[in-house]
DNA sequence: AATGAATGAGTTTTCATTCAT
DNA sequence: GATGAATGAAAACTCATTCAT
């Protein structure tokens, strides 16, 4: 029954099944058995690849968040101006892969993870500072100095939108893009490179 | 050590130690007797006022946002128009009370059970709904037939600071009012009563 | 609300509260809360009257017994002669009073219980010892020297019925009667005084 | 110390150990902690090999009944005729394995329990019509009609012996199955096949 | 006489983790 | 590499009992 070469293939297996798990129970107040069990594989194997619940926990998150950023990059590609990268940021953000609801629901989990777990705080800190200053970068040449402060309103709105949707407070994922979109646009009039600062 | 009418005082105080276990540890992964033991009872007590863990967690959910009311209704008074009654709105949910760290991390976490329980669930959503409805009732003679889809905007934005600040990624309260004030002026401004449509 | 004089009621009521709840659940397995919710008062009051729960469960056995006695002597007084008086005792084991539902599965759950308290025991052990030599008094002068062995068939034969009345083993009660007055009609025949001893 | 195929063993010797804690308590109310010590192995194990502490006594119920219809077949292989076919239905039941106090004690614990539980009952049930349709069978040739009637008188016999057995109030066992062959040798007197109904 | 407040010990159950095979 | 055996600590919850009022 061993097999050599298994080691990637069950670590993938393990982590998606966690994340299974932790969709449907909606917390991480999960356990490594069901996270076996959803993996086909013994409760022991799970220990043999993972020191810790925790470390599978840690893992699980970072492969969303490799999704994510895979997700950026594809995007990032179609992309050739800073006004379409910002929007390309958007829609990695709240496109289909994303924003469906067993993605939703783990992202939530893992923030509030963060709160206490000092590894996800870490991992997720990375991100969001990576993505901010990416998303600084193309709003500078749109609406100049006050491109930090639009970021951080692009930002609390996609997070807030990732909020309501788990609670199913929001429905159509259509909307939620042009909803940031229309912000976008309504800085770039309001603040034209050079124009007015926030009162 | 027993007396007469004691069952509001510690049923109040079995709440507010709930609160506080739960900032603390950064999830309802707490023991019912961490919360006796801050409340300052025996364990046995806490289950003689509340039926079951899951009971307290509701009620304590409920006085969250017992608050979370009390705060908006108190900033309501001071409100004489609708543009003054959309910001009162904001200042009680991004206000020192309501958006001090203790807090904000414990309404994260009720979010996310939210997701679980259907008790939790059923609170939040008439909250929610309520403050819907009230965004929207006041917007309407601002901007018109768009209330809606700004109450959303509003909405998003305040929640997704609620994530930031949690996370620590956001830090001073009053630029927190500024942006989300920021976006209801431009809304006016773009989308004057009669005016201008989301494209 | 005090009164006085209300002794004799109170522990007539939890004593009969106490018996209802062993027959719902089956088994001594009650709690004092739900004997005091039956019978309409507090948990404090139960144990005012009764030092403990052992005590109270010990109140209700001996009330089961007398209402067992009283029977008995009721049933006793309409016989004139010794053959009817082993009917009598026939009649007041498995009459309507006594071969209810309710009233045979207390008695099993006490039959149970003697095995480990000695109270249950000695109660029980007395009763068993009157009514056996009882029996035996009055089937003397219809069977001779087998009486104690007769006795111990009727007494073995009526217990059996009320394990197989409480499992719903045996309906009618009719046919119970009949049962062990046949055994006992069948003994005097093979019997007669001065005959036929056990091979 | 963990070894592979343990599983049948610690079964045999976790329902061996409940049996004998049932014995020693005289009653359902025993702790997994004293069965998991008894067996020699820790509580957890007592939970991973038994979903349930319901779940254990089920089956120690069902190895009782197991051992019981063992006895009964072996009693059986002896008999060649219907009258000793009855007999060895009566010697199973009350011959030196069932009718010691061990056993005795548990039986009727189980007894009670199936009042309140519906696997035992279901399990009890369909033993005791087995039995019942048994003795039926044999006694026919030899009683008649009144073979059902008998059938009952046998079986509650049996049933009070146990009783009366457990509680002390019945020594000898040789004595017991003298009763019960007495009262089947009188039935066969008086009831010879085509003879004398019940009046 | 009667209540309800309060406790602490005890019970079942769950679970991450370790380890022999 | 993979399994299943085994543990021990900790959790929620129950309950008889005590006590102030």
């Amino acid at each position: 029954m061993p097999k050599i070469g298994m080691e990637p293939i069950r670590r993938k297996s393990l982590v998606e099944a966690a994340i299974s798990a932790i969709h449907a129970r909606g917390s991480l107040d999960i356990t490594i058995r069901d996270i076996a069990e959803r993996a086909g594989v013994s409760q022991g194997l799970a220990h043999h690849y993972f020191a810790s619940k925790d470390a599978l926990i840690v893992s699980a998150m970072r492969y969303l968040l490799t999704e994510y950023g895979k997700q950026v990059r594809s995007e990032m590609k179609k992309a050739n101006a800073p006004r379409q990268r910002v929007s390309a940021i958007i829609n990695a953000s709240l496109g289909s892969d994303q924003f469906r609801p067993e993605t939703v629901s783990v992202w939530l989990v893992f923030y509030v993870h963060a709160q206490v777990s000092s590894d996800a705080h870490a991992l997720l800190t990375v991100y969001a500072r990576r993505l901010s200053s990416n998303l600084i970068y193309n709003l500078r040449p749109l609406i100049g100095e006050q491109a930090p402060m639009v970021a951080e309103g692009i930002a609390s709105m996609i997070d807030g939108l990732y909020i309501r949707k788990a609670l199913g407070s929001f429905k159509g994922d259509l909307s939620a893009r042009n909803l940031v979109e229309d912000y976008v646009e309504q800085q770039m009039t309001a603040r034209p490179v050079g124009g007015n600062p926030l009162p």
